[in-house]
DNA sequence: TATCTGGTGTTATGATATAACGTATGCTAA
DNA sequence: TTAGCATACGTTATATCATAACACCAGATA
């Protein structure tokens, strides 16, 4: 188990912010959007999103550079995680997956390089769209 | 087979220098150093890449904001292709994997996802560092 | 010729992210 | 208690990545 502290008041506010929506935001979005509760500049928002990211408690999707709380009780055991990307309604599902997790450690393991962090992300359309 | 076009003078600058080396380069980097050859501003880069992504001559590797050179002779053919990028050197190698292809394909299956595009980035250290 | 398409060049701007600095707060150890 | 340390905070400025909008040109084609 990885310790989870107590966070600040601005990690709140950006993990809150987060958590009441299933679509991924940008850091600028959520400054906009906390300026009510006094946030002003880019770097309390950033700084709140390298915490939580660090702890699996928020994601970021590379490849539209915005973040998602985490849908998982305990992400952190999860070696890969596949985020699905929907192009129409641009809500993100996240699965973890061990056939994944086994697959790209066998990859990897052929090439013997060390995996620190993974990012899998697949952009198309959601079951619904 | 998809079909490839001859390329133009901005195009061919752009895929030479990233294919002279094996490290991904930025938009900026390749600008930089193709003002020699008369480039100028970043739209030119930037238009050339996205020609050169669609055609899969050059991959954008979304967790670091970079362009590398396809490596493989018939990229087009692989539905999941996995990139390793090593922290300390900066080498990318890329791999198709049919393994992991088909353990998206059931995780994007199993939740009626319709994948587009995947991105599949894996950060650590190679077999040399 | 007239027109269409795609590439080009240029200026300006938008979007994402970090550097550098000083201050405040809470903890620990002498 | 006080000194020292680590961590978070606030602020200004700046770096980095990417695109909008417009005019021009060259080749294809009807």
């Amino acid at each position: 188990m990885i310790e989870q502290p107590d966070l600040t008041r601005n990690q709140t506010l950006v993990l809150d912010k987060l958590s009441r929506t299933d679509l991924p935001m940008s850091a600028y979005t959520l400054l906009d959007e906390l300026r009510g509760d006094g946030l002003k500049a880019p770097l309390q928002v950033y700084r709140a999103l390298d915490k939580l990211v660090a702890q699996g408690r928020v994601h970021r999707l590379e490849s539209i550079s915005a973040f998602v709380a985490c849908q998982h009780p305990d992400c952190q055991s999860h070696a890969a995680t596949v985020f699905m990307i929907c192009e129409k309604c641009g809500k993100v599902s996240e699965q973890a997956d061990a056939g994944v997790a086994t697959a790209l450690a066998l990859v990897a393991h052929a090439e013997g390089f060390a995996v620190e962090k993974s990012s899998i992300e697949l952009r198309g359309a959601c079951g619904k769209c």
